[in-house]
DNA sequence: ATCGTTGCAAAATATTTGCAGTTGA
DNA sequence: TCAACTGCAAATATTTTGCAACGAT
């Protein structure tokens, strides 16, 4: 993993596009599916590579939910939260907002400096109610 | 996994006890050593199905932490808040109470039923703020 | 031309599972 | 007794990595 200068491939590109257009938060297997619809001959490693080098840009974050041992990936770099339907296993953004958990951003809790979260809420979801039923 | 009477084992007894007084969410491998220490035959696939089992059971629960590829159990059931170090990787928990997420369980949240929560702050942890200085 | 990046394949890690024997209720 | 459970080992799943070729700058 270099220090230096990053390159603008065509494969970090078109990882990157995807994963922002997907709204399903994508495990590295399921971003690796849909790239290769673009760019057919992209490896795996590739796809995990570019998955690193995003969070370290601050372009994606890995999110890991808590009922699979895959990750997730998210394109989407602004503070949100998560819910994760206990069922299908779906991961969704929620839109509520919780101020309180900003404001704890940047400052020192009990000793250790903040600098971000990871809120996974956990149920289940509308379309598995409807099911349910 | 059985639908049926779980059975009280020796083995599910300390995964528990040792889950329980681990202070540090292990993995499930670090928690395999130190079941080990007090049942030297028990094997990692014995420690994983008892993992499982206590989550069904409410008595642990799987962490999500976006850094690492490896899960981390927690044994403490009340909800509660954790911070992860971005640098050392350890999971502590923290004993900042946020209502609001309280409130929030066993309610609808965009029409999804939310019964649960997990919360991870990311940053730096007190020792590694030591040592950088 | 340089050096970050890629594809490929193999390695390393992490988790799950089949099965025959064991054990708790 | 007997179904849940275990240890073991193999299978599977997930992530990382070595290396020679490639390509962005």
């Amino acid at each position: 993993m270099p220090i230096c200068q990053r390159r603008n491939t065509r494969q970090r590109q078109v990882v990157l596009e995807e994963l922002q257009a997907c709204r399903t938060h994508p495990t590295a297997g399921e971003l690796y599916k849909s790239v290769r619809e673009h760019l057919p001959r992209i490896s795996l490693g590739t796809v995990y590579r570019n998955l690193e080098i995003l969070q370290e840009v601050g372009q994606a974050n890995r999110l890991s939910c808590c009922s699979s041992s895959e990750a997730r990936y998210d394109g989407r770099t602004a503070p949100h939260l998560h819910f994760q339907c206990r069922h299908c296993q779906q991961v969704r953004d929620l839109d509520v907002v919780l101020p309180l958990l900003d404001d704890l951003v940047d400052t020192m809790v009990e000793d250790h400096e903040v600098s971000g979260y990871n809120v996974v809420f956990e149920g289940t979801c509308r379309d598995c109610l409807a099911h349910a039923r």
